[in-house]
DNA sequence: GAAACAATCATCAAAAAAGATGATTTTATC
DNA sequence: GATAAAATCATCTTTTTTGATGATTGTTTC
């Protein structure tokens, strides 16, 4: 019984690359590539292979978007989330939505096809780099609330209290109140620096 | 007469994508891969490929820097740029670094081979995209003294101007000065946006 | 050696942000 | 339907930043 395999990667070359290394395996049916999330989905009205190997990076959309579509839409197919990064928080997300593990690209043939058949028992499966990175004490995501991620991009756009409460409808205090719960969630003492961990983390 | 290719990227994927879609190439001599600048530069004792393809993300040294190196040992030996990315500045670095020309890695096998043929001839090459990134009207790098660019990293620290002057052992007054010419030359009104715009220039 | 710039300091005023406390009304969540 | 959390507003004070103007002392650069 051999594994469907599907890639999404919008980099020919990882493609080429990933195909030449699987092409005389027995164990694997390499049924095509996309290099975006649209035909990556046009396909799978078509097919469904066992694995998807995907890219966290597409042009048209996320990955961890797709990720979690595919996996809804068809329950069946198993996904490995692809990259050069290993970032915590990207492979934390594609893991809450769905993913069965991560590879970076720098991965041998033995690791991608270790992945696979891995994944395929069910099991996750992640990089070396990646389950390190994932063990690592994670930057703490401050959980902030819709309405003050607004006001942090206003902030962050150069608006001031009184621009920021006009343009949301609300009165300065309150434009004011959502500040300083940033400000603590952030556990930082100033906008400079609320702005530079808002953009370390990834939020703006 | 065969092209020797040489080719620097820590990924295994796209080594062997590169290695798939040129070896059967009657006018490519495939001469080997690097995953670091350490053992590039080790090869490159031995043999002088024609044409050695870089990654400008290494993990043990920056491509830009490699590149450099490379061209000053061996002026013979031509370097073509390979990225994800097509950010003008790294691609203005290995330009002026001696590189004869940038492939993004969704690049096909004619464009590569395009590519190695025209750095050949003598000519440079670029991705479509990657020249279209630099005729793109560079983001002008506000031209900072090395005063000012303290006080910037202080700010971004989350340093008040008390703090900042007890720091740099100048008065509070000073410290002003430099804060408000930085507003200026960044054109922005306030601290959130000047941090916001020092971080995308890549000055933090 | 003149001109341009960097770095320093001063003073005064206005605007904005940050800190402290408390309270009401929606909206989710169990 | 109770509880918790989010979003809203209020008042008041202190600290910090921003703005406007001007001036002195070095250091480069032509």
């Amino acid at each position: 019984m051999k594994a469907g395999i599907f890639i999404v990667d919008d980099h020919y070359m990882v493609i080429e690359g990933i195909r030449s290394l699987l092409q005389n395996e027995k164990t694997i049916d390499w049924m095509g590539h996309a290099t975006n999330a649209a035909s990556c989905l046009a396909f799978l009205k078509q097919h469904q292979p066992d694995v998807i190997l995907m890219d966290v990076n597409l042009p048209d959309r996320s990955g961890t978007d797709l990720c979690k579509e595919v996996r809804q839409l068809y329950p069946s197919v198993l996904v490995l989330g692809l990259s050069t990064f290993n970032q915590q928080t990207i492979i934390q997300n594609m893991m809450a939505n769905g993913a069965s593990g991560y590879l970076l690209k720098n991965a041998t043939k033995e690791e991608l096809l270790e992945a696979i058949s891995e994944v395929l028992k069910g099991k996750n499966y992640f990089s070396f780099e990646a389950a390190v990175a994932l063990r690592e004490p994670q930057e703490k995501h401050p959980l902030i609330t819709r309405r003050e991620k607004e006001v942090l991009q206003l902030i962050a756009e150069g608006l001031t209290n009184a621009e920021i409460s006009e343009k949301l409808f609300i009165s300065m205090p309150t434009v004011n109140t959502h500040r300083k719960s940033l400000l603590e969630k952030f556990e930082v003492k100033n906008t400079a620096t609320l702005i530079g961990k808002a953009i370390k983390i990834g939020l703006l």
